[in-house]
DNA sequence: TCCGTTTTTGACTGATCAGTCCATAATTGA
DNA sequence: TCAATTATGGACTGATCAGTCAAAAACGGA
């Protein structure tokens, strides 16, 4: 019994996130939004509380799509350590404009730190995820044989993890496709069993 | 033949690089600036151009100093593995509010990517430089055997540089210094000659 | 048809932004 | 002592910032 909302609200949602991706939370005005959005000013304000709400819900539906991919690469693969291999590979798109954006993650480490408590809970919740997944996958090829069973689950985990950022931190400085898939590939052959 | 400068340039440089340190380009105001610097707004302008100019100039030096540091860290140690895990564990300070800043150089990489050409320049010409001396010190330590003679040592140079930035990733997101240091140790050792 | 509710639109707010202007002060060389 | 030059301090600029207000518009239910 009221006016019905004519945008959609997940399509402006998402075109937020393509914004402060593209340029962070600071350099981003509520212009930069609305116009990205194709939404009004008050409508803006009215669906979404204010521009730090809205990217606190960017940040987080991003992280949510993002974890599920990662999990998804993580874990169809049979082998363990190929599972670990498209992890890596599949952070880094083919497409230059894509890649250069980086992962809006890790720009909100960088902009915020540990400034921002709700970011922070949110980062630790998808990282958690992930590294536990990962390590369950390295026991799993340690038991295989494929992953060296003298090395720490949790520690290979945490390495990748770092490894993740890495990569994507130089995906956002400029480098090329090939020379990442090729390093993501490399970085995971550590772990391999020395026969 | 003229008014000669109150303030010390290169203290006042200082003071700007911490500030773009801890809160970025965009999040730093002019007012900021010279608050922190402790000079009055006209000799800011008067020593250092504008905000990009000094911004330019901040990661400039941040960067000069930082890639020093490495080179010394990476260098000093007999045994090139050692010097490959110095560079990494002294990439993390124990002091929490230092280790929380993370770097510079990677905080711009988040902020800019690949939008402002001089800080790529700049950004490469550093890398660059680092990157050969790792290689260099990888090659050295498969002369002596305690690297893995089968290893690219380019690849391991720039996955050692990936390794560094995932680490100041995960310094600024708040990880402790023991977890990160034990991490810097266990990455090294994945390159280690097995017996 | 009309009422209550919500969305939309566009003008508006005070605050803050980066950067400039100008008058005054401090210095050196003549 | 004075002229030329540069530094300083503080007021000032127009632009842009995030966010608000109020009136009009669009709907469902009565």
């Amino acid at each position: 019994m009221a006016r019905p909302r004519e945008f959609d609200r997940d399509a402006a949602l998402t075109a937020a996130i393509n914004v402060f991706w593209a340029k962070g939370f600071a350099a981003t005005s509520t212009e930069d939004l609305v116009q990205a959005m194709g939404i009004g000013r008050q409508s803006f304000y009215n669906a979404f509380g204010d521009k730090r709400q809205l990217y606190l819900e960017a940040v987080q539906t991003y992280q949510r799509n993002a974890t599920g991919c990662h999990l998804n690469r993580l874990t169809t693969p049979a082998s363990p350590l190929t599972g670990l291999r498209d992890l890596l590979v599949g952070l880094i798109p083919d497409d230059d404009s894509l890649r250069c954006l980086g992962c809006l993650g890790t720009a909100s480490v960088g902009e915020f730190g540990t400034t921002d408590p709700e970011l922070v809970d949110m980062r630790e919740k998808a990282v958690s995820v992930v590294l536990t997944r990962i390590a369950e996958r390295v026991r799993e090829g340690q038991s295989l044989g494929e992953i060296d069973p003298g090395l720490d689950a949790a520690q290979v985990a945490a390495l990748v993890q770092i490894t993740m950022s890495g990569l994507q931190v130089a995906a956002r400085a400029g480098a090329g496709a090939n020379e990442l898939h090729a390093l993501a590939a490399f970085a995971v052959e550590r772990f391999r069993t020395k026969e």
